[in-house]
DNA sequence: ATCGATGTGGAGGCCATCTCCATTTTCGAC
DNA sequence: GTCGAAAATGGAGATGGCCTCCACATCGAT
């Protein structure tokens, strides 16, 4: 990330404003009902303000996508430190699939924005593909599943559940497709 | 599909010219650099009659649309008479792979417009859902694969690999994902 | 050939996005 | 503490794409 600069003070807390704003209108699900000049003054801004921090929309998903990456990232090293590699994959994608389910609009409103810019937001996914890799070859090279299959398929299936958001059984597919996944992940 | 009133003959021809210039369009990747409003007399019409024939981007998209999913039906059909039921649950898996291979550029442009209006094609997906399930619940009647996961999680796969268009090594990882899936699907 | 019904096209209104700069705030130097 | 340069602010207004509207053209039944 570029921290180039270390941003004044004043610069520091609008900057905060508005991106714990964009988090509550995300998970409200209420992001593509709002101008977005119309979002500045929600964070307490002028859109001049809003617009140099945040130059487009996707920008701003961008920085909030971030944060939720970063506690992705957490999660899975703490599960690769204190469970079996096969194990902590396996509660990782589980995990995956809860944290979803916990933020539905976010979720919905980052696939949204993905879709549109994916190159943007692909770019904020490396962390989170580096921590599934990490957990993928971990197992693998335990020998608790097939080395075969690149991790990226994984993440593929991932985008999946997180693109699909608004299918009626959501939840029960989702966990199925993990399923699926894991299961197909133990053939040798 | 409502086919409520008969149309006029130019009616017609202009409406086929339109989705025959969409077709072009998508395929080449272009639909979003151009203003809507200039795609118009690229079929050689004015923007009112674009406008009544198509309301929206989205719309223009699902009727694109439906003419990629007749066609996958009709293959889930074919393969469905002259295979057994698990082979063809295969087969049209990974035909369709190629499919979306074959046309990056729409897969493309539908997988965007998908997510940001989702009920809109969601609707036109049924036929291709249905088809999906047809093949799943063959094969599982048919004791070839599991009964317990839902056909729906297929479903969220293919999603996934449909969106995930612009990973650089989409074609293994995709073919991957098919091969999670379906060993998957064997287990008990 | 006539005429009512149906379809056409592009000029113009509307409104969200983004820019620009006069004013205000910060913070290091004295 | 206070001064001044640099940085940040915010909202008025320009820009440009989306969509509507209706005077005119085309169709096709009689």
């Amino acid at each position: 990330m570029t921290t180039g600069k270390p941003l004044r003070a004043d610069a520091q807390r609008k900057r905060d404003a508005l991106l714990a704003a964009a988090r509550k209108v995300f998970d409200a699900g209420e992001f593509f009902d709002l101008r977005f000049d119309d979002f500045a003054p929600l964070a307490g801004v002028g859109t001049g303000t809003l617009y140099r921090h945040f130059p487009t929309r996707e920008a701003l998903a961008e920085a909030v996508y971030h944060g939720e990456v970063a506690a992705l990232c957490d999660r899975a090293h703490q599960l690769q430190g204190t469970l079996p590699p096969a194990e902590a994959l396996a509660a990782f994608l589980r995990d995956m699939v809860d944290h979803i389910a916990a933020h539905q609009g976010l979720a919905r409103t980052l696939a949204t924005l993905m879709a549109d810019r994916s190159s943007a937001l692909a770019e904020g996914s490396q962390a989170l593909e580096q921590a599934v890799t990490g957990l993928v070859t971990a197992a693998a090279r335990d020998g608790a599943i097939r080395d075969d299959v690149d991790p990226g398929a994984i993440m593929m299936a991932l985008h999946g559940i997180g693109a699909a958001h608004d299918r009626p059984h959501w939840r029960t597919e989702a966990d199925d497709v993990i399923t699926l996944v894991l299961d197909g992940l133990r053939q040798a």
